[in-house]
DNA sequence: CGTCTTTGACCAGCGC
DNA sequence: GCGCTGGTCAAAGACG
């Protein structure tokens, strides 16, 4: 691999240079996120959550219980029944109801005596019933007083959650740009392996097998740009070989990592290996590289707007597509990797591959956090400790991706390159743009559905990609720490049992969360509509001018032709 | 003049 | 071994 990222063409281009180079650290994703995502998966397999909107978080929390006080006001007293389930359902509502029903219907219930005893003395029946009602009063008042109490702790946890995701976002983004700025860097191992020793270990997920490529991912990058590569051999994937071209040259194995060849992993690790110590992250950059995060969605536009800047640098016409096939390089930094193509006319389908190794513009950040996640997170679903991994890397890709977008995610992963597909030219049925939280419901087997919040109003690409809700069922926290890890650090971790504390307390969190289904629904929708609206507010300006079309493109998005990603996974 | 896009050619992997 | 296909390079042209 390799070359990739050269330079693109001639003419020109000044720009080109780009060598690849391996870094990883592009992208942070949110580590923050991954955990939220979690947490919040609650049920909700489709439904309910609903939230709509992202304004009000009171909404989102009780909208369940605010549905059932409804519904038996309508009901009127008549439905003893209903009467039983909001009782059970929240206090506030049942009371409510007593007294409503009670005047109408009669029962035993002490308004009722009231009522009857008005017959003979009106006044102390009066005076009676004052005392009852103000007694009542007093008791909802009491109630709401309680509920309201409920709601700032909730609004409290929200709060803390939102800033501990922004404060991890923040040092992530820190983290970044320290590396990017201090090539040198070793790649800050984790802790338990040392050159390469364990790298098998670590990084086995790769789909190709991948090991220790080559130097430090981080360092090599960059200065190089490796024009120098440039009559390099051309495919990068395919050979190993090409590496040791490169030689010391740490940007090389990063390239190759980045480039689909396949069997190189092998054979480079031989010859690099005793080199290695970035090899863990090249590992991980290579198989992050190789998976490949898809994005659909319906656009004019012959790029997606990501926020990034992307060259062209070449077309192809596709095999069984009228349409041509078009390749693209970011030119945000010389050697990111990130790439490529465009298809489809009414359909927009933008695969990312490999890494920004670059700080990201706010606007970008968003996508480029998205496809990240995506991609570590298909990685890491193919970690062989978890079964459920790979299901929950569904999930959390289905979370992950745009949030903000009106469209449902479907997600897929299919080899022989791990490709994750963000479908986000699916609508639901009758929700237009904007739609408003809605539940989401399966597709069909195997795909993973997720209602953006907010259709319309924020940017598709503005909000952080973890605010999605969780489907899943599954509690993992691999799925996080792997994420974490592979999209930010590269740094090789054991799949589940990551030092991260983070992990610890995001599980916690998580399952204790996740213990009331209907908190955790109502949660999940609080904090998307949050979330949805800080990110749309924050990132409005910058994203505004960048992403407006991307913007339209996906979130206008309203109904899907295409259903038909492939979902290898299957839920 | 510099940058970007277009486009033909080259190279390598893969399947038969 | 051959052909197909995907991916990239790089010259040439277009554009601002």
């Amino acid at each position: 691999m390799d070359k990739g990222h050269l330079g693109g063409g001639g003419g020109g281009g000044g720009l080109l240079a780009l060598d690849a180079s391996p870094r990883q650290l592009g992208f942070l994703n949110l580590l923050s996120p991954a955990p939220f995502h979690r947490s919040m998966e609650a049920d909700d397999g489709g439904g309910g959550g609903g939230g709509r909107g992202r304004r009000s978080i009171e909404v989102d929390f009780f909208s369940d219980e605010k549905k059932n006080m409804k519904k038996s006001r309508a009901s009127a007293g008549a439905d003893a029944e209903d009467h039983k389930d909001q009782a059970s359902a929240a206090g506030l509502a049942i009371k409510k109801e007593d007294l409503t029903i009670n005047l109408l219907t009669g029962n035993n219930t002490r308004s009722d005596r009231s009522m009857v005893v008005d017959d003979d003395g009106a006044s102390r029946a009066d005076e009676d019933r004052n005392g009852r009602n103000t007694g009542e009063l007093a008791a909802m008042q009491a109630e709401l007083s309680r509920m309201n109490e409920e709601n700032q702790r909730l609004r409290g946890m929200l709060t803390q959650v939102n800033s501990s995701y922004h404060a991890l976002q923040m040092h992530l983004v820190a983290l970044m740009q320290q590396r990017t700025q201090m090539p040198p860097v070793q790649p800050q191992q984790p802790p338990t392996h040392e050159d390469g020793k364990n790298e098998s270990a670590i990084v086995p997920r790769q789909f190709l097998g991948l090991g220790p490529s080559g130097a430090s991912a981080d360092v090599a990058e960059e200065p190089s740009n490796s024009s120098t590569e440039v009559g390099s051999p051309r495919r990068s994937s395919s050979n190993g070989n090409e590496d040791p071209e490169r030689g010391d040259n740490p940007d090389g194995p990063s390239t190759a990592g980045w480039l689909p060849g396949r069997g190189m992993s092998q054979q480079q690790q031989q010859q690099l290996g005793a080199a290695a110590k970035g090899h863990d992250q090249q590992a991980q950059e290579a198989t992050m590289r190789k998976a490949r995060v898809s994005v659909r969605a319906r656009s004019e536009a012959p790029i997606i707007a990501d926020g990034c800047q992307w060259r062209k640098y070449g077309q192809k016409m596709a095999k069984g597509n009228p349409c041509p096939r078009a390749y693209y390089r970011c030119t945000m930094a010389t050697g990111c990797p990130v790439q490529r193509c465009a298809e489809d006319r009414t359909i927009l389908i933008t695969t990312y591959e490999g890494t920004h190794n670059h700080p990201l513009p706010p606007a970008a950040m968003a996508m480029a956090s998205t496809t990240s996640a995506a991609a570590s997170m298909l990685l890491s679903g193919s970690m062989p400790s978890a079964d459920g991994a790979g299901l929950m890397s569904s999930n959390f890709l289905a979370r992950t991706v745009l949030p903000c977008s009106s469209s449902m995610a479907t997600i897929s992963a299919s080899a022989p390159f791990p490709t994750v597909t963000l479908d986000l030219t699916h609508a639901p049925p009758g929700a237009p743009n904007a739609m408003p939280l809605n539940v989401a419901r399966p597709h069909a087997p195997g795909q993973f559905h997720v209602p953006m919040p907010g259709g319309g109003m924020a940017p598709a690409f503005a909000m952080p990609p973890h605010m999605l809700y969780n489907q899943s069922k599954f509690s993992g926290l691999q799925m996080s720490s792997d994420s974490v890890d592979a999209g930010q650090f590269a740094q090789p971790r054991p799949p589940m049992g990551l030092p991260g504390q983070l992990s610890d307390t995001v599980s916690a969190a998580a399952a204790a969360i996740t213990a009331d289904p209907n908190f955790t629904v109502a949660l999940a929708a609080a904090i998307s509509s949050i979330m949805a609206g800080q990110h749309a507010a924050g990132n409005s300006n910058a994203n505004n001018s960048n992403n407006n079309t991307s913007n339209n493109n996906v979130t206008t998005t309203s109904n899907n032709t295409t259903s038909n990603n492939t979902n290898s996974e299957t839920q």
